[in-house]
DNA sequence: AACCATTTTGTTATATTATAACGTAACTGA
DNA sequence: TCAGTTACGTTATAATATAACAAAATGGTT
């Protein structure tokens, strides 16, 4: 959390209070959590005024945008970033019994030898790459 | 098509007509598409019987399930695989312009080299690998 | 063929996840 | 303080996915 308020306050940017409520929830959590659950929490804590998702996803997305939180595509969900504002390529090895999430960082070594080494057995990989094609670069340079 | 109706043959599987039009319509996307963009098409195509959710959903899982096509979990679509059958790890290169992806194999040269390679300027990348993490194999005995 | 068990499909309703659109409030810098 | 911008609040609705149960088709057995 200080952490987080720090590379704020480096780059400008407004941590502002309902965004810290929602990244404390997350840190809280260790666990990847659901928009809809961050938003029951939320009016769980404080259930005199009543909020709405376009709020939690509207903070998701500043924390998301600034390297603080993840989102784990294959659960729909979000869970605070180990390394913030680090920008680097998150690898995630998500057990899906106890439901428990690894965060590893781009510099270990090839995630299925580490996956190995932890006794973690796969049995499903989802590897998604987003950007520009070469051709697409073309047509807009 | 005619190596999905092989590759079930020998697993003694069914590949009704339902869900030869749904892999159909995913051979013939070359695209990603979603649940309902599939949906739309079948009932497209065939006008006079309307279809729901849940018989395009089934197809999809049944066609997931023996390899025949891949979930692209950051786009909740769906899209055909090269490869069937082949149980691969699949990796795939998505262009967020023109929304073309390129299926990658497990033996190919690592992804981020490939992608450099085809020229593929990388913006975003989901890595999650899913199963058993060590201490609840554990407990399972 | 007739029967049963199993699998697949069809149908209805509803859950879950996410965003559009628009107005209000708070903050920032001049 | 004022204007411009950013963030928040609210309402409504879109997009994605599944539960639950009924009907039909299939495959194996007698």
């Amino acid at each position: 959390m200080s952490e987080a308020r720090q590379l704020c306050e480096t780059r400008k940017l407004r941590l502002t209070s309902r965004r810290r409520q929602v990244l404390e929830i997350l840190l809280a959590s260790h666990q990847p959590m659901g928009a809809y659950d961050i938003l029951a929490e939320l009016n769980r804590v404080n259930p005199s005024a009543i909020i709405a998702p376009p709020i939690v996803y509207r903070a998701l997305e500043f924390l998301m945008s600034e390297g603080l939180i993840h989102r784990i595509e294959s659960r729909n969900a979000f869970i605070s970033c180990v390394h913030p504002g680090h920008q680097c390529a998150a690898q995630f090895l998500i057990c899906r019994d106890c439901e428990q999430v690894a965060e590893l960082e781009d510099s270990d070594p090839p995630l299925l030898v580490e996956a190995d080494n932890l006794g973690f057995a796969v049995d499903h990989s989802v590897v998604e790459i987003t950007g520009i094609c070469a051709q697409c670069q073309k047509h807009a340079g």
